[in-house]
DNA sequence: GTGGTCTCCTA
DNA sequence: GTAGGAGACCACA
């Protein structure tokens, strides 16, 4: 070996637990025997040596080496005998790969290294070392932390799973120290999985923290008295020994006396017909295909050869396909039993027939074998037809991705009964699960033609479209210009019926009602960084999944629909969640611009500011630790410096919430002063300035928000990825956020926000003279709550008495406790019983509204909103105080808050509708914030659209509820949220 | 990588 | 005292 030479080296042992986690965990061969683990192996060898011949890649192998452990017994044990002692023995379906995978390096022609008493690490150590010496390069085909520290100029590593080569840049990057100081920051973290101790307490940020501050491990114990956190000194202390054993445990060797030379590393090129034998023998057929055709071998000639599994082989048998663990059949019907009650059979006659559909819903077994997949045409015109015949149809489609913004459509399925389900597969490409891609696979109706057939489907407006979470699918279609009508979607049905009793998730309403466990995503695509997008996942695979699916959506269906009209629950369906689809649809697809260039300046003021903060915070504390660790902080500040005034958290940790650190501050300490600035700064680079460009949409340049439409047990919205609901306003720093979001050119932001919309729910639920009054007449809602109670004139009122009035108000909305109100305005526990007592007297309709809600809740276990929306609490009789009081405020709050939510639910339904007939096609709504729109309009239309948005939203509770006090909304136009809320 | 904890942003 | 989502840290596998 010589200079420019290039040796590669493949952590085979690694490789192989890695790529058993990693990939899907059903790939098995046709007789059962399970391959996922060799299968990923020989692809990575085939795409490694592949990198030999074209040099138009960087870096190509002139010798190549797989190196294995031989087994866990090692020169390490007699150092440490609980060295790896804790290792389970490796899951059965692994085991017989272990054999196969070295039967595959052999295939390929390929070294295969192992030696007694040493680990395949030790052996990579030390041809890397000879490597290095005979001027040549090396890289290590693995990503374990352990290999790092053998990272140098002529050493690297690459990770094959991520395409990602590891380099001294990577390393410091990852553990904040060079190669060299990986072997003493691993002996101070220890490492749980093989047992090696370490030091308790000490974690990689803390070691790095440590060894760059003392340099290296053997100083840092001789000095280690010098350190200022007690817990950490001590257990550095107490543990040096057991750090230095670590040292050893981790340092590889790399004198091993190692049998094959170098040079007999030599990459040879593939002997096409011996690998293609084996490739055969494990049913490989993409890889078998490529190495034909790399070779010019002929692999119709090759016969399978004959591979040998030397151990416990097929762990469970071949029929796994069917859903590991899942025994449909066998299921329903161990479960009927049991579920007959299910639904409710002791409810009125309604409700007890739609119980019987549900129980038989529940005993119809699903069949996944009768699943079809569409490849032509002709066929997808026999389903559509049958779906027009049936009028209803379960829909569902699938992607590559979870933002519907982004997702590429890759099939959908069709359910027109239960039982009968189809997929139409169009975007799959070929290869799947293999490190090369290919086109599209074969056996797919083109993609255009596809859509032209469905789409006229899916606006028919005599078939109803049944999806599970519909306005994914909606959304999707609608980029596609299809605009999805008409639809009812199976989670918001059964969010109207069951809010508040668990998730309304496919799986679990799959799970509750058809006593079913769909095939779990996971088992498909795979999870974590191991995840494929749905294009690569297996025809055969998809079409159960996704056919499955739609099945079970159709079926849920047929439980839940005739439901809504057993529990009167069809208008808040067909007015508060069906008509919202599209309107929030749309939303989502209009998104809203935001300046990228004001959120990096921002960003960049943040982050100066906080580094100067944070050296003030060095100086202060006496020492560098890492600020954003509550623990460390907690130590610092209660433990090191003594301060008063501590509390604990729920689980023994010093509390440093900024309400404490705010009570320090107020006793004269600058340094919680400085932590909570730190913190705020900190918070909206993270937060917001960091984190919302990554949102910004690279087609449309907007960002999108995905609002939930069924994820809260009020009715309230929830809005994620990136969540629009909680931009900062209260502080002057945290408010320049919103002028980053601003109208396109020639456009205006309004923002339109219900006033104290809360609070006149409140006053009209109630029925509370004094509110009512002054909502009507306009008065400081705020003020007269302090005059009535505390007898001061509103004139002049000190805005201490206000502030006073308005906790309380707002506790009322949150079903008041003497402990939290006293926690809100820090006063003792027994003034805030006072207060609550003296305003029950000024306005005894409110004890008596809750009273009757939680006597309410506790009779049905549920409340209801002025429009007769449902908030369940299951929880509500639990034995546990605690939690039965939390319920009980839950439940005072739910109408309150969930009647808002519906008011402002139905403004948006009407609102575009109001604004295309005043001739304001152009003013889209973009937003929603609880209380509050935000819309996008020509500057030329604001005037216009102003009066029209308040309108609508004014009298979105009429005409089904005529409110005794009246709504009240403040809009407002400008360039950017922040001017124009 | 996943999940729990702590903290903090909104209405 | 209500309702949410999210980032950082850290222990666990």
């Amino acid at each position: 070996m010589k200079k420019g030479d290039h040796l590669f080296l493949v952590d085979g042992s690694g490789y192989i637990f890695r790529a058993y986690h990693a990939l899907p965990p059903l790939t098995r061969k046709s007789d059962g025997l399970p391959i996922g683990a060799v299968s990923g192996f020989c692809n990575m060898l085939w795409k490694l040596m592949q990198s030999a011949r074209d040099t138009s890649v960087g870096v190509t192998p002139s010798h190549f080496a797989v190196i294995f452990d031989h087994s866990a017994k090692t020169f390490r044990s007699e150092l440490y005998p609980e060295y790896k002692a804790n290792r389970s023995e490796p899951p059965e379906d692994l085991v017989p790969q272990f054999g196969l995978i070295r039967q595959a390096t052999k295939a390929f022609d390929l070294p295969c290294i192992e030696m007694q008493g040493f680990e395949a690490d030790d052996l990579i150590a030390t041809y890397a070392r000879l490597a290095r010496e005979a001027g040549a390069d090396a890289t290590i085909i693995s990503s374990d932390k352990d290999l790092m520290q053998l990272v140098g100029d002529k050493v690297t590593m690459y990770d094959p799973m991520k395409d990602r080569e590891i380099r001294v840049a990577e390393v410091i990057e990852k553990w904040g120290v060079p190669p060299e100081k990986m072997i003493d920051l691993q002996a101070l973290t220890g490492d749980s999985v093989d047992n090696v101790p370490g030091v308790p307490g000490i974690g990689p940020k803390t070691a790095a923290q440590l060894l760059e501050e003392y340099g290296d491990l053997d100083t840092l114990l001789e000095r280690a008295s010098e350190i200022k956190q007690n817990k950490r000194r001590e257990s550095i202390i107490a543990n040096a020994d057991k750090a230095r054993i670590s040292r050893d445990l981790v340092r590889l060797r790399d004198d091993v006396p190692v049998g094959e030379a170098l040079d007999e590393l030599v990459l040879q090129p593939p002997d096409g017909p011996r690998l293609i034998a084996f490739l055969k023998a494990l049913e490989f057929t993409t890889l078998t295909r490529r190495v034909a055709e790399a070779t010019g071998a002929d692999a119709a000639e090759v016969e399978a050869a004959s591979v040998e599994v030397d151990a416990p082989a097929r762990a469970r048998g071949p029929d796994l396909d069917a859903g590991a663990g899942q025994t449909p059949a066998g299921q329903a019907g161990d479960d009927k039993g049991e579920q007959t009650a299910v639904g409710g059979a002791d409810e009125p006659s309604p409700a007890a027939l739609a119980a019987k559909r549900a129980e038989a819903a529940a005993a119809e077994a699903i069949d996944r074998s009768a699943y079809v997949t569409i490849r032509d045409m002709e066929t997808l015109r026999a389903w559509i037809a049958e779906a027009r015949e049936a009028g209803i149809v379960g829909f569902d489609t699938e992607t590559t991705s979870l933002d519907p913004m982004q997702a590429e459509l890759v099939g959908f399925s069709l359910a027109t009964a239960p039982g009968r389900a189809a997929y139409v597969p169009v975007g799959h490409k070929q290869g799947a699960g293999d490190l090369l891609g290919g086109g599209l696979a074969e056996g797919q109706i083109p993609f255009d033609e596809a859509l032209q057939a469905i789409g006229g489907l899916l606006t028919d407006p005599a078939v109803l479209k049944i999806g599970q979470n519909i306005k994914y699918d909606w959304l999707l279609l609608y980029q596609h210009g299809i605009a999805v009508a008409p639809v009812d979607d199976t989670m918001l049905i059964s969010y109207v019926l069951d809010a508040g009793k668990g998730g309304q998730g496919m799986d679990a309403l799959s799970e509750r009602w058809l006593g079913h466990v769909p095939i779990p995503y996971k088992e498909v695509a795979g999870s974590g960084r191991n995840a494929v997008t749905f294009d690569m996942v297996d025809i055969d695979r998809a079409t159960a999944y996704a056919a499955e699916d739609a099945d079970i959506t159709l079926r849920l269906w047929r439980v839940l629909k005739p439901r809504l009209a057993a529990e009167g629950l069809v208008s808040v369906y067909e007015r508060l969640e069906r008509p919202l689809i599209d309107v929030i649809g749309r939303m989502e697809a209009r998104g809203i611009s935001v300046d990228r260039q004001i959120l990096s300046r921002l960003s960049g003021d943040f982050s100066q500011a906080a580094a100067s903060v944070e050296e003030e915070i060095y100086e202060l504390a006496g020492e560098r630790f890492n600020i954003a660790s509550p623990k460390q902080l907690g130590d610092i500040l209660f433990g090191k410096m003594g301060l008063e005034g501590a509390r604990k958290t729920a689980t023994g940790q010093w509390s440093t919430s900024a309400q404490i650190l705010e009570d320090l501050a107020a006793e004269g300490h600058e340094l919680p002063r400085k932590i909570v600035g730190w913190r705020q700064l900190t918070k909206l680079k993270s937060t917001y300035t960091d984190a919302l460009p990554g949102f910004i949409n690279p087609e449309t340049k907007r960002v999108h928000t995905s609002y939930a439409l069924a994820s809260t047990s009020t009715g309230r919205l929830s809005s994620s990825d990136p969540n629009l609901q909680n931009i900062p306003i209260r502080t002057v720093e945290g408010r320049k956020i919103r002028t980053a979001f601003i109208a396109e050119p020639g456009r205006k932001l309004i923002s339109a926000d219900y006033s104290q919309i809360e609070l006149r729910v409140l006053a009209h639920i109630a029925d509370i003279p004094q509110l009512r009054q002054a909502f009507a007449d306009g008065i400081d809602i705020h003020a007269m709550t302090a005059s009535e109670m505390f007898g001061v004139p509103v004139e002049g009122m000190p805005s201490e008495v206000r502030r006073r009035a308005k906790a309380i108000n707002f506790g009322i909305i949150y079903g008041i406790s003497a402990f939290g109100l006293a926690n809100q305005l820090s006063i003792p526990r027994e003034e805030a019983s006072s207060y609550i007592k003296k305003y029950f007297e000024r306005f005894p309709g409110i004890r008596d509204y809750m009273d009757k809600t939680k006597a309410q809740v506790r009779e049905n276990g549920y409340v209801e909103t002025i429009f007769g929306r449902r908030a369940h609490y299951p929880e509500i009789r639990s034995p546990n105080p605690h939690q039965r009081s939390f319920n009980e405020r839950a439940a005072i709050n739910a109408p309150i808050q969930g009647s808002a939510a519906d008011i402002i639910r139905r403004a948006m339904v009407r609102m575009e509708k109001a604004l295309a007939d005043a001739g304001l096609d152009s003013v889209q709504m973009l937003l929603q914030v609880h209380d509050e729109l935000i819309f996008e309009a020509p500057k030329n239309d604001v005037a216009a659209a102003i009066p029209v948005i308040r309108d609508v939203m004014e009298n979105a509770a009429m005409p089904a509820v005529s409110m005794a006090v009246p709504l009240h909304v403040d809009a407002r136009a400008a360039d950017n949220w922040d001017e124009a809320h």
